[in-house]
RNA sequence: GGUUCCGUGGCCGAGUGGCUAGGCAAUGGUCUGCAAAACCAUGUACAGCGGUUCGAAUCCGCUCGGAACCUCCA
């Protein structure tokens, strides 16, 4: 049988072109996919949180259409330089000594830190998560091979590279941010340190590391860092070759990050290293950006708790992540209370009819399109990763399934059957969102004891004892547990 | 200031030359002892002003507003 990614094609909006293209991997049946990762200096931002959440539904989806996937995020633990000067000094390094923490004391804190929240949001590992600091060799060597290509020089034991003789040689730096090397270099502001350079647009591949430099390594240049941007590119050559698939990131990596990116790999190996570049955009908060000084913020934890005086209240990882998953990863998404009420609702109502659909039997004849509603999904799955129209899909599927009566629903075994299938793939699999965790045993306690209950006030109910049933009802909705009264019996919600 | 992008009904958010996105909220109805939930019905929205076109929310121009980048940042 043929993968499903051969039924339904791929096309990605290529930030390198400005296209929507085919997506044609390298190696057939083979996706190599390297989005940069966080710098672990501190709290991971909400933000983080958006971007590897899409690149964790694209990771799923493409392991969904059969492909074979290598997702690499690396994890920055350098530091990078607060800025290009001379005494420039690694943010890691700054952090440690404020706390009178060793710098990889710092790291670990925030990767553990890291971690965790991406796991609440239920993203699942990598397949490599490489750290800057662990490939220090390879920086080293990929360096040296730009050097001796002729692509670089050194200065007062740093190395840099010439941006401007790149160019003259037939380098396209710019390709990726559409700017020019001419208003870049009129654009530069006067740093501390320039005149080590023989361009203030050149950029630096290994930084000579001042006597308080905590985080250096031995080189032939100096002892010192590797600088900014080549961790990236000796990552992703080391784990998925010179030419592989899909490079993602932040709208705001895209320079000079990226662009630096480019330059190196293609002054190293001749190739540009990714053939398609993603950029997930951008979040706000109550339509402004987010920023520590006004107060205008938030952390992934805080959402969760709802510790946080811009939150009523805390919401769950998975209503978090369907909030996210009903913007498209390419737009900017604003984030605020009532924004999170009304996906919480969606959400329960989603999970809710799924829950439905498994108590549900099939019935002789089908009145419900199931294979062109599959079809739908898919199709707006792989038009560039069209998470909101999949949703909206999903929703025509949950009015159906809530409008079946007694019991039954129009549907025969099989076409159920896939109904049930394909709800489960498309919203735990490759939505990512998942039940409320609390244990089995837990579980079924609570449901003995709301049979008890449901029984007792059926009693009342019966005897048309409404004070003791109404009682019963709002003293539990008070504690968060809804009842619902049908035509075959009362259930109940949390 | 430069580069790039966005502005959709009460709110969030897709779409991007002609065909109902969707969610939340609201109103009416069905159901119910009453609720809740669910279902049915109801909104002719596309920042403003011009232009192109048989036809524009969708293309072009200007104005206003917002965002990202230009310095580490997802």
């Amino acid at each position: 049988m043929d993968p499903l990614y051969s039924k339904y094609p791929i096309v990605i909006e290529n930030t390198l072109t400005g296209k929507k293209e085919a997506f044609i991997p390298v190696s057939d049946g083979s996706v190599g996919m390297y989005v940069c990762g966080p710098t672990v200096y501190s709290d991971v931002h909400l933000g983080n949180a958006r971007t590897f959440t899409s690149y964790d539904f694209m990771f799923r989806y493409f392991r969904h259409l059969g492909y074979q996937v290598r997702y690499v995020r690396n994890i920055t633990d350098a530091g990078h330089l607060e800025n290009d000067a001379e005494e420039g000094e690694d943010k890691i390094a700054k952090k440690a000594r404020m706390e009178q923490l060793e710098p990889m004391e710092i790291v670990q804190r925030y990767t553990v830190d890291f971690h965790k929240v991406m796991e609440k949001l239920n993203a699942l590992p990598p397949s490599i998560e490489p750290t800057a600091t662990g490939h220090i060799v390879e920086q080293i060597q990929m360096i040296k091979t730009i050097l001796e290509k002729g692509w670089a020089y050194q200065s007062n034991g740093s190395v840099y590279f010439d941006v401007e003789n790149y160019n003259l040689k037939g380098g396209d730096y710019g390709v990726l941010s559409g700017r020019k090397l001419e208003e870049l270099q009129a654009g530069t502001r006067v740093l501390d340190g320039q005149e080590e350079k023989r361009n203030p647009a050149d950029f630096a591949l290994w930084k000579k590391a001042s006597p308080a430099h905590i985080m250096r390594w031995p080189s032939p240049w100096s002892d010192g860092f590797p600088g900014w941007h080549l961790e990236c590119s000796a990552m992703s050559t080391k784990y998925l070759g010179e030419q592989f698939d899909i490079h993602g990131g932040g709208m705001d990596l895209k320079f000079p990050h990226h662009e630096c990116e480019i330059a190196q790999n293609v002054a190293s190996s001749g190739h540009k290293g990714a053939q398609y570049w993603l950029h997930t955009n951008m979040l706000t908060l109550n339509g402004k950006r987010m920023s520590k000084s006004t107060g205008n913020t938030i952390l992934p934890n805080e959402l969760f708790t709802g510790e946080n005086p811009l939150l009523v209240k805390g919401f769950n990882p998975s209503t978090v992540r369907f909030f996210m998953m009903q913007a498209h990863y390419s737009s900017i998404l604003d984030f605020s209370n009532d924004a999170l009420m009304a996906a919480e609702k969606g959400h329960d109502k989603l999970l809710g009819a799924i829950e439905t659909l498994k108590n549900l039997q099939p019935s002789k004849t089908s009145t419900f399109h199931i294979h062109d509603w599959v079809d739908r999904c898919y199709t707006a799955l792989s038009d560039n990763f069209n998470s909101p129209i999949l949703i909206s899909h999903l929703f025509e599927a949950v009015k159906f399934i809530n409008s079946s009566t007694d019991s039954t629903i129009g549907l025969t075994k099989d076409d159920l059957q896939l109904l049930i299938d394909k709800m489960n793939s498309f919203a735990f699999d490759i939505l990512g969102l998942r039940e409320q965790e609390s244990s089995d045993a837990h579980k079924e306690a609570l449901n003995k004891a709301m049979d008890l209950v449901i029984e007792l006030r059926a009693k009342a109910r019966e005897n048309k004892d409404w004070d003791t049933a109404d009682i019963i009802r709002k003293q539990l909705t008070d504690a968060g547990i809804q009842l619902k009264d049908g035509a075959e019996g009362t259930s109940y919600t949390l």
